[in-house]
DNA sequence: CGTTCTATAAATGTCAGACAATTAAAGGTA
DNA sequence: TACCTTTAATTGTCTGACATTTATAGAACG
């Protein structure tokens, strides 16, 4: 491990760099053991707490877990799907909550990644995968059903048609892109007209999906794209009038 | 903001939680200013280092920014496209190579990833996406090129057939992806040869997008997909030999 | 009156040393 | 051999201090 050079300012987070490097290099592999905290501060001639704060910035990404006692330490952690998928939904989340995407811009791209996952889908769709996607198609025609529950299951759903796939990095590319809309279309109201078509069109794709139909989930999910823009352009006009009413 | 229980271990993840908590479900807005640490401490009921600890986790993911000085302390960060591609493209590589995900998976997901953006790239490409394009093809024809550069270039060819969907949410999601697949592509060894195909394919994707022939753009992407598989079967095999002999 | 320089105070950044809590392994005892 | 106890290493946390940065307010000066 070289040494930190006293450049301009924060040093944990030069130092959490330098680390990081060392890690995304290759230079450390998977579950080996980081010097101790005393030992670091000594190479990096900084102070514990330096070098702790450097460490916590590395958990946070999940680069590094540590354990307490004899022999413990800190040690390169093996970045599992799980963590992640987690790391991937905040992300994706605060960037649409902050920087006013469009409901277009997101939909779209939602959609257009969902389509790559069809074809593949359509292959090797597995029983579970489509118990799954029928399951909330069930839940979704329920009467009672709260809108915020409506769009839980309608992601629930989707996640089963992007895993359906088969390909887990495909999944967890997509896992981002599938719940960080989830709080876009919380703003909709559903009516149950709008809803009794969307369990039309689930339906649609579930039924391409179990008989390996790519081409018609591709025209079902454009279909379904084409409707929930529109769905969410009457939610725009209605706002648009109450603004104007004011 | 609200107390700590001090339930089991690790407050400064505690104490991080409850912050993200607050900045993802909107509580706290973008640019809003956290109470400073002493205050936090006091609040939490921890000394300061923990408090820094749980800032320092905050940060590593851009949730929050710090300044110092009078009137400053930590802010809500506004998430940048720049930021989240960074963490996305370091978690994706990071998954990658600690994961021993097979070539061909995260090929496959590459290009199916890659044709979903096509036909919008058809659409909407602008003259500097294509210039981009062509000048990376350009390069690639160089013979005295070593293989990292071709590869580099390579990235930077299929970024640019991404961004070209002009779709920032998009070009979000396929950053990791694209970029995480450089170390894997970089265990090819490119012939002339095999860089001659690769270049034809690249111009004839170039000319589909400039042309605004979304189909002919898909198919040759499938066929530099098989063709990418069909290298690394190549090296595979060889490797596979070199250990039979030995 | 306006401009420029100079405190001042508030905040983060860093350090040093201490103690508590945890844990694996070595050593002791039945 | 099996179980218990001690021990040492290491992270987790606290206290208190000092260094550094920076916006603002006030003083000095033209």
């Amino acid at each position: 491990m070289k040494i930190d050079p006293g450049k301009k300012t924060n040093l944990s987070a030069q130092i959490a760099q330098e680390i990081r490097d060392a890690i995304v290099s290759g230079e450390m592999i998977v579950d080996e053991r980081l010097p101790s905290e005393a030992e670091l501060a000594d190479q990096f001639n900084v102070s514990r707490p330096t070098v702790r704060e450097a460490l916590k910035r590395l958990a946070a990404q999940s680069l590094i877990r540590t354990q307490r006692g004899a022999f413990g330490g800190a040690f390169v952690n093996r970045l599992s799907y799980e963590e992640a998928y987690g790391q991937q939904i905040t992300t994706s989340t605060l960037l649409l909550s902050m920087n006013a995407v469009s409901f277009d811009v997101a939909c779209e791209a939602r959609y257009a990644l969902e389509r790559a996952c069809a074809p593949l889908a359509s292959k090797r769709r597995s029983p579970d995968h489509l118990a799954t996607m029928r399951a909330e198609i069930h839940r979704q025609a329920q009467p009672g059903l709260s809108d915020e529950s409506f769009c839980a299951s309608d992601v629930t759903f989707h996640r089963a048609l992007v895993d359906a796939a088969s390909n887990p990095v495909l999944s967890f590319q997509l896992a981002g892109a599938v719940e960080a809309m989830q709080p876009l279309m919380n703003m909709i109201t559903f009516t149950a007209r709008s809803r009794e078509e969307i369990v039309r069109l689930h339906t649609a794709i579930a039924d391409a999906i179990e008989t390996n139909d790519a081409i018609s989930a591709d025209t079902t999910l454009q279909e379904l794209e084409t409707y929930t823009l529109h769905l969410a352009q009457d939610v725009m006009t209605a706002h648009q009038k109450k603004k104007d009413l004011s």
